[in-house]
DNA sequence: GAGAATTGCGAGAACGTTCTCGCATTTCCT
DNA sequence: AGGAAATGCGAGAACGTTCTCGCAATTCTC
């Protein structure tokens, strides 16, 4: 009935504890015969190791800790969840996942939690900036963390980032290209209640990024007319700010949306009022995803390598892990702006 | 520098270890004093209790593991992802993922791989239904076994999936409605290597549920032609088949699609070809996403209940850890068709 | 106020590994 | 052939918990 453990392979095999360790786990001296002798017996009493007390024993559990935020309309939680795994595991490590729904009490739990478990290291999408007690070293009694995504300063910690401000600053660049002086920005954020207008307090360095690089090239270009909206992450808000701002008298010529979720807004609110896409709106987001090219007339898109990402992410940290020593790194990757049919070109217009 | 014990807390609170363990795990008997001086001493030196030291005594991980197949397209993966983390941890459980990327060998590595970890209970999306040793009761010492999506014919194990026979038959009846009489059925299957019309051996029940669903619908109603393609789930082939498709001299009105990745064929086959949805032709595919009601005209679906599944499977493997003679149940979750605008009314047109 | 019951706490075992020692036994070297 | 080196294996400790048991000290009971 019991799960069959090492004693009861020795037993079977007729020889020590030790010995059985030895030939099971091929280390230290032991003879070829009784190695093979001691593998037979394991596997008639269908013997498999127990990771928990190696654990113990060895001090390290092969685990790392992922904590993320689940949302599905940004494509980067599916696809650095399953990057993040794959790479454990080509690695020989597994990951324990948490979701933290963008709740720093959550997040503070589920980091606890993780460590109890002793992980060996862990991956964190940080979901404020600004707090970061329960990431600090002490905290994390010497865990290696790498942050993704987002950073974090004032912590002891590898970040693997995206140059989002590049691409979303060419993004402007690229509408100025076609003629458009009348934008309009629609940032979602966690921190905002009611849409406004004002620039409030950014909690995560991501959407800062976004925002600066879209200042930038407002700035660099010539644009006539800025409209931006801050709103909060839900859907029917976004929807209703992004009404007012197509039924205005000078409506804006393209929205710019920092994530999926708000480019989804921007579609479903086209279609209630009847604006087609580009002819009527056009659109650019950040992170791509499958149906962004497969529908007409593709929506442009800011790339980030996720997948990159991701891989980077767990080779870094197994580095830390091997090397406690290793002093924490800035990673930013550099994003890709996909150009499609979702830009209108307003100097053909004009011919 | 090392991590405190609680050999370190009874040290400093001048007590026992096993007083030390009394005081922080609220159990047996303890006097309030001691209770409050050990725990302030914990504090003090900045305790935090060893999981794995507490698993190997208890016999228990909490912990579940969970095996599963990344895609990104079908929206099953993320949803049913964070909700069976999210009910887990609200079960005091965390779960360890795997990838199988719908192969066997990996699938069978990873199930073992978590037995060594000593998780408490599985939950497997099984990428195949007719090989299944590695799923016996023997093979996975009594450890506690829930499917999902999927049903594996032959082991002992409680299994949660979707009535998608119901709603795909509902499809077809649906189609014909509103005149369809040429219709086409595009299925996604890994044991496929070139697109065929000819019905394959299917590997998994989520699929042949679907299929039969069609077929029943077809016999039920008047369609006058009916045409299946099996293609293998490279995007590429798929589109290719599409394109034939829709190139015939008497092209099928209506696609129905097995998943979305199917779905997203279809998109880009009729933007190429310029075809619109649903003017040129019509399209019904399973598994809702947010992209899909979201763009003109909104693609309709058979929507499965995946956060209900993903609820009930963390439930019912608990109920399984929890009390081992419990005999397993087939579950299975109604779905529900989403009628959108991508079915086009032919009688609309003949007025 | 004396025996019985209760309370508080420490000693030590157990969970399943790995690994260090030490001790035979075998093999090597000249 | 005889000491040195190498080989093979077992005893036992250690990892950090929890929990059973037993014992002393306190409180209860009539």
């Amino acid at each position: 009935m019991k799960k069959p453990t090492i004693n009861d392979v020795a037993a079977a095999a007729g020889v020590s504890r030790a010995t059985a360790s030895r030939a099971l786990s091929d280390y230290g001296r032991i003879s070829e015969d009784t190695r093979n002798l001691v593998k037979a017996a394991a596997n008639k009493i269908g013997y498999t190791p127990n990771q928990v007390a190696r654990s113990m024993r060895a001090g390290n559990t092969k685990t790392i800790g992922l904590v993320i935020i689940a949302d599905f309309t940004n494509v980067f939680f599916d696809r650095a969840t399953k990057g993040i795994v794959d790479t454990a595991r080509a690695n020989g490590y597994e990951v324990l996942i948490s979701n933290t729904d963008e709740n720093l009490e959550v997040e503070r739990e589920a980091i606890q939690t993780l460590l109890e478990k002793q992980v060996d290291g862990l991956i964190v999408v940080p979901s404020t900036a600004t707090v970061h007690d329960h990431l600090s070293t002490e905290n994390r009694n010497n865990t290696p963390l790498v942050t993704i995504d987002r950073i974090v300063p004032g912590i002891n910690a590898t970040s693997i980032t995206t140059n989002d401000f590049e691409s979303c600053e060419q993004a402007v660049k690229e509408a100025t290209n076609k003629n458009h002086i009348n934008m309009a920005f629609l940032i979602a954020t966690s921190t905002v209640q009611e849409p406004q207008e004002e620039k409030p307090v950014l909690q995560n360095s991501t959407i800062e990024d976004r925002v600066n690089g879209f200042m930038s090239g407002i700035q660099e270009n010539k644009v006539k007319n800025s409209t931006w909206i801050f709103s909060p992450e839900k859907p029917a808000q976004a929807e209703e700010a992004v009404t007012t701002l197509l039924n205005r008298k000078n409506p804006p010529t393209i929205i710019f949306t920092s994530n999926n979720d708000m480019a989804l807004a921007v579609l479903r609110t086209a279609n209630k009022l009847n604006k087609r896409i580009p002819e009527d709106i056009s659109l650019v987001t950040v992170d791509d995803s499958q149906w962004l090219e497969a529908i007409a007339p593709g929506i442009a898109v800011v790339e980030r390598p996720v997948d990159e990402l991701a891989k980077l992410a767990v080779e870094k940290l197994i580095e830390h892990i091997n090397n406690k020593a290793k002093k924490p790194e800035k990673i930013v990757l550099p994003t890709n702006l996909l150009t499609r049919g979702s830009i209108k070109d307003l100097k053909a217009k004009t011919k």
